[in-house]
DNA sequence: TTTCTAGTTTAGAAAATCTAAATCAAGAGA
DNA sequence: TCTCTTGATTTAGATTTTCTAAACTAGAAA
């Protein structure tokens, strides 16, 4: 193996070639002119060529000197972008979630905001995106995704479980007074394409036979790829949409959405959060990451404390 | 400025990254492993962020890590870049010799082989080149030139000054036996075209007026681009040629060239040494142009004693 | 000439690095 | 389960390197 020379004698070498001048070199790596003699002398010395000239009071670089300087000073510069690099890392931390579209759109955008209104030094980006992403690159620090998809990451944690229930404007339901829930499904159905396999537990058939009714032949169906685009069609008195809870929660609550009867299909999986465990050590990334915790906890209690009925939608006092 | 990290432990961090265990890197710096643990811990330090995994026993890189890794260990590739470099430097030492063609092959040749008998050690190139090489770069270690050129260097010396006197083979001379030197300029001429700033002060009417004839209109005159052709075409019997003692030399004590008339002319300009100072640290480099030196010293004194005659070259007795 | 500047050299102080031994943690084997 | 082995960490103290401060040298400038 070939034995570097002394890694100081280097450094004082690199910088009185970039420098010029013993002086300067000595002030550059703050330490003495004498130091910095020393250690070009321990240069050359390992070196085995004369690197240096030295003519009287001043010294100047042989022309092999120079060339060897060359090729060290190249190697200084890859440990100064390295440098560069993690002070890059240290000092602008961005925090960025991707997360199921819809999700981020309808549940986590907003919630995210408050989040960041009370952390006024964190910089978050939040993306919209189906795909798994990596968590292994510097590019995304949470993903926030459901189902199965959780063996793709080394670290997650169950964030909560969600349901759906039928759900339309007032507006609609008065036009369409339905009696039971089989009044339902003979009215306008929103549904939802859910993508590959995050399971096709939760469409109208599904739904229908989980209150015990039969639904084989659907009514005009319109399909929607986005479950925020369906919740929104059905808020505009388009028709019923077999809406999540943790999307439409929000839209239910403030009336812009109703429900006339609390029958609800729990999901067959739970949304998950993975993190790149090197977040933990950005600042507010701890911190962030158990706030989404305390969100998924949150959507979880919440759930358990809706009443849903025609008249509106209240919560039941909780644990505070 | 950015300052680096503490080089020693950016050294145990490339070492372990590269060999992935503290044991093997504990061995290839030479250290104990206590040490290199310690360096480890010194480079997490200094870079703010997690660079390694430790879970119990066994070690690893973490992403982050592993990219900080790949930026150093270039560094460190530099860095055994220019080693290996500096120890080719120090190793393979072949001398290289630049010289203006003619002299190489008619005068320095020869010459060389002998010292290079001598020193069976060396490996030595010699370069026939009428363009001034430059002695900046490790490629030519000596050159060996003539006239005003040796403002190109900065490390030069007279080597030695030639003369020219005309000459002719034997056969010649009995075929055209000249009585006067007027005689000469009436045989056929052998011409030599020095390049550029060579000078055009050994050319046959230089010779005529310097031994006071007056040559306006040349003869049949055939031009040689190299001194050496001319020499050659002289041996063989094409005509008189304005022979350097230097490449001439044996040639004339030999027999195969004769001189009917001592008339010599001295060269304007001398030939000069000029060499790299980092020869001088490489083996017999400093040897080689001590004798190169000697050898200009020697060409000199061969002049002095020189005598030359119709009937035949002898060297007078000269100092030892 | 003296003075100034830039670098070298030295001895000893300070800091870094290293070693050796004790300790810890996890997997292997009884 | 307990013990053994392996690989890494931690410590205290020894060793080595590096540094400083001050004396010194050499060339340039006043």
């Amino acid at each position: 193996m070939i034995s570097l020379p002394p890694l100081r004698a280097l450094q004082a070498f690199e910088a009185f070639g970039r420098l010029g001048s013993v002086t300067a070199a000595a002030n550059a790596l703050g330490v003495s002119v004498g130091a910095v003699s020393q250690q070009l002398r321990k240069a050359e010395d390992a070196a085995g060529i004369a690197l240096l000239e030295r003519s009287g009071r001043n010294v100047v670089l042989t022309t092999r000197g120079r060339k060897y300087h060359d090729r060290i000073a190249a190697g200084f510069d890859q440990f100064r972008s390295a440098q560069g690099w993690i002070e890059r890392l240290n000092t602008e931390s961005v925090l960025t979630l991707s997360c199921l579209p819809s999700l981020a759109s309808k549940w986590l955008g907003s919630r995210l905001l408050d989040w960041q209104e009370q952390n006024p030094s964190a910089v978050v980006r939040l993306i919209g995106e189906d795909a798994e992403p990596s968590l292994d690159g510097d590019q995304v620090d949470f993903r926030l995704s459901y189902g199965r998809k959780e063996t793709e990451f080394d670290h997650w944690a169950k964030l909560f479980t969600d349901w759906v229930v039928p759900a339309c404007s007032a507006d609609f339901l008065s036009r369409h007074p339905v009696k039971s829930p089989q009044d339902i499904l003979d009215c306008q159905l929103l549904s939802i394409e859910w993508s590959g396999d995050q399971g096709k537990a939760s469409d109208w058939a599904t739904w229908a036979r989980s209150v015990g009714l039969d639904r084989t032949q659907p009514s005009g169906l319109v399909a929607f790829s986005l479950s925020s685009a369906a919740i929104d069609a059905a808020i505009n008195g388009r028709g019923f949409v077999l809406a999540q809870l943790s999307m439409a929660g929000d839209d239910i609550l403030s009336g812009r959405l109703v429900t006339p009867f609390d029958l609800r299909l729990r999901l067959a999986e739970s949304y998950f959060l993975a993190w790149d465990p090197a977040v933990l050590e950005k600042p507010l990334g701890a911190e962030l990451r158990k706030w989404l915790f305390g969100l998924g906890r949150h959507q979880d209690q919440m759930v358990a404390r809706l009443k849903l009925a025609r008249t509106g939608a209240t919560l039941a006092a909780g644990r505070p």
